[in-house]
DNA sequence: TGAACTCAGACTAATTTAGTCCTATACTCA
DNA sequence: TGAGTATAGGACTAAATTAGTCTGAGTTCA
């Protein structure tokens, strides 16, 4: 539970890609998927969606592909989770669909909805140029991490 | 996504519940599902695994029950939803039950586990206390870490 | 034209969550 | 002591959500 949808989690890994080959012209779903085994068709209907909601710039037909539509640091997490999830709640109340029967007599509800803006908020802050590796302390040694960069 | 399960739900209304009843010696799993409507055996099964983690106190028999097992400022919502629902961890990687294939490639693991971790910061900070019902009081706001202030 | 793309929706499969059932055990009080 | 009320716990089914596939379009460009 509170664990974020792989579709969403393949969303950033896509956008993490564009804004890192920002320079090259368009890349295609396929490119994007098998940089990172996600199941292509998959990916395919994410970015439609990402597109529709306007993060992405896409181009049909030969060498056709996406971009990001903004700077990386003006997209949000929050703004890709939403355009691939729908809108975030933390509570079952208002799904859209079903909602939870005990709403009247819920008394936890309220608390509970300034938890969810606090997330929001949370997500909010972080975009997308935030998930950009420049603290590479995962693998291969990093070759002269200043403590410039590090800050 | 990004959705706290009913059980977590649940869990955090019956201690509440319990925390303004706090002066009444014990109530029964049954006394707080006819209070909010919730399905009664479901319930007993969630404030038996609290009871196990060691968020409450049981007693069986007749005018048996549940009551706290410390002040209700010292249960953070974090342990509620981790003893019911198991670790919180926003992404897949780590469910324990077949984890996410991708995390050899995948480069945002760890941007997102620091996401992660604020989460849990927040919730670790939003106390059971927190959810009585003193409307209109302005409290202190859980601490929000972005990513970018984590350098 | 046709190869290499995006776009869109319906569909199925897998996984997770919600809720039920059934039995055993512990405690209390008359 | 034994009837009644409660917790304890496992196995199970049902419902909902998520993941992924398939099919058939419409675009672009060389
Ligand atoms: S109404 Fe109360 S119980 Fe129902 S989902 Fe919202 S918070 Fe959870
Ligand atoms: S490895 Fe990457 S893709 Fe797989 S779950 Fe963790 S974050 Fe999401």
């Amino acid at each position: 539970m509170l664990r974020l949808t792989k579709k969403a989690d393949y969303g950033l890994m896509a956008l993490k890609y564009l804004a890192e080959h920002a320079g090259e012209p368009s890349l295609s779903a396929k490119d994007i998927a098998e940089a990172y085994h996600i199941p292509p068709q998959l990916l395919a209907k994410i970015l439609q969606k990402l597109t529709r909601e306007g993060l992405l710039r896409s181009h049909a037909g030969m060498n056709g592909g996406y971009s990001l539509s903004r700077d990386a640091k003006e997209i949000s997490a929050f703004e890709v989770i939403r355009a691939i999830d729908g809108p975030l709640f933390i509570t079952s109340c208002t799904t859209g669909t079903s909602t939870c029967d005990l709403t009247a007599s819920c008394t936890i509800k309220e608390p509970l909805a300034r938890v969810n803006e606090s997330i929001v908020e949370l997500l909010r802050n972080t975009r997308i140029s935030d998930l950009l590796d420049h603290s590479g302390r995962e693998e291969a040694p990093p070759e002269l991490v200043t403590i410039a960069s590090v800050s």
